[in-house]
DNA sequence: CTGAAAGCGCTTACAG
DNA sequence: CTGAAAGCGCTTACAG
């Protein structure tokens, strides 16, 4: 920087001015500061700029595993979402473990971000509102319904209630339910699970205990659970698997059976990431507003950033979602 | 880190060491500078650090797309081991355009990063080499093969080869490849090609061009490229996508048109990604040692980071490759 | 083993 | 509109 202001003859400042779009600078200078940066090659130093600014223009990005498709999807579009408003992302895994979740609140990775897009999965609300400190954080997903913090999210137990009723109104009575965690109601397998209980009451069908089943959300979560209860022997005509690879992997497992889908058994996913399309059959599902989720997570947070705060309160986002019938529960 | 010397009645220079492990620091003194940080919560300034060190502990990844499951998988991996040796990994997207290609080798994202793992797609071994710059740089995929750069890869020829035996053996004689590039050699395209053509000519049988289409390396190139087959009214008996998306995309395609698989079209990826394990049929294809490909790049890019040269020569590197024969092409 | 000083490359008040 | 100076929070020779 110094050799540019040496080589246009100016100050310093000037070619800080420069670099920094200040306005008020005589187009004449401006020109040979920038003559002088281009023939140098100069390029400004970022590192010594979040110095002295304090800023670093990435944001974090906290998620469980960014081999899960719908996170990688998720990621990608983020990603380019905040590349256009001049950020970058930079991902952290937590393995859904809470330590790993509580050292992304603070420490290296907070230091290295000026705000955090965060999925919290193991910890609560205490939890983060005691290490949140003061940069600005945006909660992603729904396990923390909290008014204190940001949450960009989906109506959940509104689209679950509407595949439900949509897996009734095809004549299916007996619906398995794959994924849910006894444990927690408040995340995205509890309010998934409400609206499945909520349509099944608004049609008159009873809650079967015997349905829900437990297990990871992967595919092999899926077949490991859809095995379990056709080895109990409980009886189901449909399968809605608390999220895509759930399903998927159910529908891998009950193909493998020699049950017909949905023929046998209807087969329904939630979050409509990519591969569903291509699932043979392909998966009926719902299509949680990805494009909206990223792009209004990434405007909030910005917003955060500039300074623009609602007096303390956490402002909620919910995006809209799409019912997408295909093959597997037409 | 003022308060902190203070606190522990001692100088910058003694903080600094207790906090970089510097050997000879008397037990006592190293303690009650431990107790000072641990009572003012001081955590280390990155930013400073980095600026004046001139190290930034990131790593850099340039992939086409974060949404494509074999990077999904590959990035994955590639943090977890990063992470081990204290790294983080700044994941830039290409989209597979020449000119991001091109701005991830210089500019803001190398000065945010110690070393690059670099994919390049688009650009060529000169171009990279021209700005190159002195930060190491690992190319990961086999674009590039050129003596000037280390390179991790896989036996990409030896192991489309041996995908393209067990088709022939199990009596396949009319094998479509699905993605090929007609420009591009090179390439994993080109190598994988190559490895088909060998194990049709050691087993006797003509190629046929007209079984050779192109595809982007997506769900929906693979399903594109096999219809366009198929109405084109060319014969064939099994299908050879060139990585496992295109074999799932055409594989659902095969399907829709009631083609049977395997009994009337076996279908072959490449990759081994999660969801080939799933789909219905299940998809032979082949694993390329991700785990190996992740922990070996990361290694040799460390390496030459802690300055461990080869005399100019870039080291190449192939990791092992297995078959996984399913049910889509016994 | 430990201290005082310089400097990494910027931005930011403060003058003028 | 532009300049001279201070300082962001560390690490690194250099002494002792």
């Amino acid at each position: 920087m110094n050799d540019v202001a040496r080589a246009a003859g100016v100050s310093l400042k000037t070619v800080s001015n420069v670099l920094n779009d200040y306005e008020f600078i005589r187009p004449a200078t401006k020109q040979r500061v920038q003559d002088a940066i281009a023939e140098l090659g100069y390029e400004a130093n970022l590192t010594a700029r979040s110095l002295r600014s304090g800023k670093t223009s990435m944001l974090g990005l906290v998620l469980s595993d960014l081999a899960a498709p719908y996170y990688a999807e998720l990621a990608a579009k983020l990603m380019k979402a905040a590349s256009r408003r001049g950020y970058r992302v930079l991902v952290e895994q937590s393995d859904a473990q809470s330590e790993a979740e509580l050292n992304a609140l603070r420490g290296p990775f907070r230091q290295l971000t000026d705000g955090l897009l965060f999925t919290p999965l193991s910890i609560d609300a205490d939890a983060i509102a005691e290490r949140a400190g003061k940069k600005p954080l945006v909660m992603l997903g729904e396990h923390i319904m909290d008014p204190r913090f940001d949450l960009v999210t989906m109506k959940n137990e509104e689209a679950a209630a509407a595949l439900t009723k949509h897996l009734l109104n095809s004549g299916r009575r007996r619906i398995a339910v794959l994924g849910a965690s006894p444990e927690e109601s408040a995340g995205s397998a509890g309010l998934r699970l409400n609206g499945y209980r909520r349509a099944l009451e608004q049609a008159g069908v009873a809650f079967d205990p015997a349905l829900i089943a437990s297990g990871v959300w992967r595919r092999d979560g899926g077949a490991g659970a859809v095995a379990g209860l056709l080895d109990s022997g409980v009886q189901f005509d449909a399968v809605f698997g608390l999220n895509d690879v759930l399903a998927l992997g159910a529908l891998h497992e009950l193909l493998i059976r020699g049950l017909r889908v949905p023929q046998d058994v209807a087969v329904a996913g939630f979050d409509d990431i990519d591969e569903a399309r291509f699932a043979s059959p392909s998966l009926t599902t719902v299509s949680p507003g990805m494009d909206e989720i990223a792009e209004r997570s990434i405007t909030l947070l910005l917003d955060r950033l500039a300074g623009r705060e609602t007096a303390g309160q956490g402002v909620h986002i919910e995006a809209g979602f799409e019912l997408k019938i295909r093959e597997s529960a037409p």
